[in-house]
DNA sequence: CAGCACAATGTAATCGATTACAATACGTGT
DNA sequence: ACACGTATTGTAATCGATTACATTGTGCTG
C-alpha cells in the first residue's frame, strides 16, 4: 500500500554506502566519519526507515523482551506493581510481556517455552508458588539466572527478589492494635502454601507469644487474599463464642470485606472491632470507615524489580551475582478502623 | 551451557530427513506420510527441540504478537478487561504485550513503530484519547485497520470498537434515582476529553429534560474518574447552598470517595445523598455502603475485544470489515447507597 | 506400456539486520 | 620510498525457519 517499509538495504542504498555501514551508524556510531553518518541519517529521514526489531533479534539472538508473570490480573493489587515494571522498563529497549498464571498448570514450562522459544530475555515473577520440581526444570533450562522474583518469592531457592519487609509489617500491625489495649487478635491469613502466608503468621505468632497473650487457635482464619474470604472470616468471627477485639488481615481486600460483614451485622468498626489491612491499596484511605494498614511500596517494588532485571541482563553472564533479597521497608498507616479498645470489650480479659 | 538449544537442522539430521519436512511437519502434517510424520516427532522429543518464534516471525512477517494500550495501568478498572483479553489470546498464537499510555506524548508514534518494527501485529486500544493527527497518522502508516477499541472508542472514526451501553447506563441510573423520588441530581463527570464523560452526561442531560426536572449548573461536577476526584466532589457538593439529593458517579472510584468525603462530614449515605456508580468494579459489593451502581461487563469486553482483533488479523486483508461498533449490555445493580428520598430534603422541592 | 496426475520430499533462496574479516586509503617514522 | 599502524568502509556469512520450485516415485488410464 502506501508504506512499503523501508529497510536497511533501501537506506544503503539513497545513502550510497553499504549495509554494514547503515548498522555500524545506528549501533557504532563513533567508527564512522561526520560525512557518512550525515549521508546515512539523512538517507534514514528520507526513507521513513525503522528498524525491523525481529530480524535485529534473530541476528542478535536477543529478544529485547521481559515477561511478567502475574498470579491473578483481575487484582488490583497487581496493577500498581506492573506500573511500576512498566516505568522501570520504559526507558530502555525491552518489552514488557504480561501473562497470567492464574489456573494455569505447568506454568513452568510455559514460561520456559518463551525463554527458549526467543521470545524473552527474562522475566520477572510476582507469583513464588513453584515447587522444586518446576524450579528445577529452571535450571535444567538454563532460565534461572533470568529470572528475578517481586512481592513474592520461593524459599529455600536463591533468585534474587524485592520484597516488602513483611515480618516488620505483621510487627508493626500487631504492636499496633496491642497499644491499642486489645489482646484478644484474631488474623486472616493468606493462602496456604504461599510465603506472604507464612512469614506474616509467624511474625505475628512471635509477637503473641513474645507478650504473653492469649491464643485462640479459632482466631488464626484461613484467607486468600480476597474481599470474598474477608466477608467469610466475618462471619466466621460472628459465629465465635469468644470474638476477638480486633482482627489484622493478610490483604486490604480482605479487610474491606471483612469490614463489610461486619457491618452488615450491626457491628461497629472500630467500636466494636478493630481491623488492620496489608498493602494500602489505593482505596485504603477512602474506604469508610478509612483503613488502618501497612503501606507496601508496589510501585517502586515494581520499578526496582525491572532494575534488577535489567542489570541482570546488561551484565557479563560469567559475573554471576549471588542470591540477593532486597527488602523494601514498610509503614504502618493508621486511619480510622482501628482505635483504643472499648471498656465493655476489654473486661472480658 | 547444558542445553544448547536444537533446531530444525538438528531435528532435520537426527529424523534423516529435510529440515523442508521438518517444517511441514509442523505447519502442514497433512502433506506428509503417516512414517516420515513419526521419525520426525520422535526426533522431536529426543532433540527437545523448541521452534524459534523470531526466525519464524521473520520469515512469515508476522509478529504474533498484540499490543493492548492502556490509560493507567495503576487503575483496578483496567485489570479485569486485561485478564479478558489475556484469556482471550491464551488458546492462541498470539501473546500479549502492555502498554501503560498515560502521560505518553507522541504515544501514537510509539504505536506505529511497534507496528513497524514488526514486534505487534495488531493492537487493542483501551484509550480513546486520539486527536485526528494522531489518526490520521495510523492510517498514514496503514495500521488503522488492525486497531480495535475497547471500553473506550474514538468518535468519528472507523476503528471497530466494543463497549458498554452507556447509553442506556446513565439512563437506568437516573431512572432509578428519579423512581427513588430524587429530583435535584448531581452528576460527577469524567474527564472532559472523554469519550465516556460526553455520552454519559448527554444522555444524563436528555433525560432530565424529558423528565422536566430542575438543572443546577453547579450539579455538573467534573471529574477524573479517580477516587480523589470523588472527595474534590463531596467537598463541592457539601459547600452548595443548593445540595443536591442524589449523585450519579462516573465511575465506582469516584462514588467511592463520594460517599469518603460526605460520610466524614457527618453526612450519611444514603439517608442523606444517595449515590450511584458505574462499573461494578469488585469492591462495589462490600464497600459501606454497598454500591448502587451500574455493572459493565469488563471481562466479556476484554473476552471480545480478542476474539475481535484476532478475526481481523487472521481474515484475508482485502474483504475489509465495515465499521463495526459492538454494543454490550449494562445492568443497574442496586445495593444499599440508595434509597427513597428522606420526607424533610425532599420537601425543598 | 507410454503418459500423466499427484503425493512426498529435497534444494536453495529468502526474511532483515549484524559482524568477522577483508580491503582500501592515509599518515608517519626512518 | 618503504613498511606499518590506524581509520573507514565493503563483502559476504550468519541467525533459524519457511516455501517456491524442482525432483522423484507411484498408480492409474487408455
Amino acid at each position: 500500500m502506501k508504506h512499503k517499509t523501508a529497510k536497511i538495504q533501501d537506506v544503503a542504498r539513497v545513502a550510497g554506502v553499504s549495509t554494514a555501514t547503515v548498522s555500524r551508524a545506528l549501533s557504532n556510531p563513533q567508527k564512522l566519519s561526520e560525512a557518512t553518518l550525515k549521508a546515512v541519517s539523512d538517507a534514514i529521514s528520507a526513507t521513513g526507515y525503522r528498524i525491523n526489531k525481529t530480524a535485529q533479534s534473530l541476528r542478535r539472538q536477543k529478544a529485547n523482551a521481559i515477561l511478567v508473570c502475574v498470579p491473578n490480573l483481575g487484582n488490583p493489587f497487581f496493577s500498581e506493581i506492573l506500573s511500576g515494571i512498566s516505568k522501570g522498563f520504559s526507558s530502555t529497549k525491552y518489552s514488557v510481556l504480561i501473562t497470567d498464571s492464574q489456573h494455569l498448570d505447568e506454568k513452568e514450562m510455559r514460561v520456559i517455552e518463551s525463554f527458549s522459544d526467543g521470545t524473552i530475555d527474562g522475566m520477572i515473577c510476582l507469583d513464588g508458588n513453584f515447587n522444586s520440581n518446576q524450579l528445577d526444570k529452571f535450571s535444567a533450562f538454563n532460565v534461572d539466572d533470568k529470572i528475578v522474583f517481586a512481592c513474592e518469592w520461593v524459599d529455600n531457592a536463591n533468585y534474587p527478589s524485592i520484597r516488602s519487609d513483611n515480618e516488620k509489617g505483621a510487627k508493626l500491625a500487631f504492636r499496633h492494635l496491642y497499644d491499642l489495649g486489645h489482646r484478644k487478635i484474631a488474623h486472616v491469613t493468606g493462602p496456604e502454601n504461599n510465603v506472604l502466608t507464612l512469614i506474616r503468621r509467624d511474625s505475628l505468632n512471635h509477637e503473641r507469644e513474645r507478650l504473653g497473650l492469649p491464643f485462640n487457635p479459632e482466631w488464626i482464619i484461613r484467607g486468600d487474599f480476597s474481599v470474598a474470604s474477608g466477608v467469610e472470616a466475618g462471619h466466621r468471627i460472628l459465629d465465635m463464642k469468644e470474638r476477638p477485639t480486633a482482627v489484622f488481615c493478610a490483604s486490604d481486600e480482605v479487610a474491606f470485606g471483612l469490614i463489610s460483614a461486619l457491618t452488615s451485622a450491626g457491628l461497629n468498626v472500630p467500636k466494636d472491632i478493630s481491623v488492620v489491612g496489608f498493602d494500602d491499596i489505593s482505596l485504603a484511605d477512602n474506604f469508610v470507615p478509612a483503613l488502618t494498614t501497612i503501606r507496601q511500596n508496589r510501585k517502586f517494588i515494581g520499578l526496582r524489580a525491572a532494575e534488577k532485571l535489567s542489570e541482570i541482563l546488561e551484565q557479563n553472564k560469567e559475573q554471576k551475582n549471588p542470591y540477593s533479597a532486597e527488602i523494601v521497608d514498610v509503614e504502618l498507616i493508621v486511619r480510622a478502623s482501628t482505635s483504643r479498645i472499648h471498656v465493655s470489650s476489654s473486661n472480658t480479659y
